[in-house]
DNA sequence: GCAATTCAAGACCGATCGGTCTATATATAC
DNA sequence: GTATATATAGACCGATCGGTCTTGAATTGC
């Protein structure tokens, strides 16, 4: 549900919800119980969708740099610009609502473990097919490029240009390459 | 303004308000004018606060190498534990306001700029010292550093330990020194 | 054609929102 | 001691919040 997006739990009113979803007062009701409710599977979509394509992108089919390259770029992708600007819905839930609900807190927590652990998983192959510069830990780096893409969601707020996006993504992977 | 700080704009009801500044309603509204400009006194003031903090780890008092590390260190602690759950009152601010509301927007976007070339004259001042590994540019590494800190606020929301976040921060920076 | 069902529109509810205003208490001036 | 200024506590305002319920129109089965 895009109208949690930009606005945020609490920013998002009941007409809204209404006009986003062109469904009656008494159906909305009917078909998710409340709001927190309907909040909540927004957010189990939006997380397993950005599961989904992680699996797509860092899965065995793809090179594990190129993977990671295109992992990347989607990310530049969704935030430069006015796609920059229309937020994430998981970001501003982490940061609105962890801490004060349980329900939200396991989802992020949930969420960043298994984004670390297939980024992690496709940096042990790049190292395997010795493709990772020296020294580089598949362990930390995961960790390091989950701060970034989730800090690049923070800045991406403020509507920077995709090519200095792109730009400082492609120095970080390089460093982290051979 | 500590109240403003985990629960956000919107979840920060007057009562909160008048608990946290141990103020009347009327004394409030005389003093600050109304809500909007209350928030923007506590935001500014958190903005001065990060910048002057800055000044001091990353200015020519120090070796650039080790303003970084204190830097670094200090948002580490500011992530990680309860102080992590505790949040950001920047982080939160760009999520939940910065693109509807343009007083916001400039000043989230301003301390991101201002940050990011602080990082870059630190970052600068070890190259030229020779500090720095080959192939690291002062000015992406800054973006890299403003991505990875802001992203730690965000991973910050769910309380991992110290002692992690303190390793992804030491591997982020050992891929840029020499 | 008619009864039964479904669903949208919106009236309605108590609670709470941000903001104003009044009545009262306290402190100060002299 | 009295008049004045200050600031508090909280009543009060219209608007809006999330949530429920009624009404009426459209649809369905037969």
């Amino acid at each position: 549900m895009g109208v949690f997006w930009s606005r945020g739990y609490h920013g998002t009113a009941l007409p809204d919800l209404l006009r986003a979803t062109k469904l009656s007062r008494g159906s909305l009701y009917a078909a998710f119980g409340d709001k927190h409710a309907l909040f909540l599977r927004a957010l189990d979509r939006y997380i397993a969708d950005a599961l989904a394509r992680m699996d797509v992108e860092l899965g065995p089919r793809h090179a594990p740099v190129d993977g990671l390259r295109t992992f990347l770029a989607g990310y530049v992708d969704r935030t430069s610009g006015s796609s920059g600007r229309r937020g994430c819905l998981l970001v501003a839930t982490a940061m609105e609502l962890a801490g004060h609900d349980g329900d939200v807190e396991g989802r992020i927590g949930g969420f960043f473990k298994a984004m670390e652990a297939k980024l992690a998983g496709a940096l042990s192959r790049a190292k395997a097919a010795g493709e990772l510069a020296a020294g580089v830990e598949p362990a930390s780096a995961a960790r390091i490029l989950v701060c970034f893409v989730e800090g690049l969601r923070v800045v991406g707020k403020t509507g920077p240009t995709r090519t200095t996006s792109q730009a400082t993504a492609d120095a970080l992977l390089d460093r982290f390459i051979r």
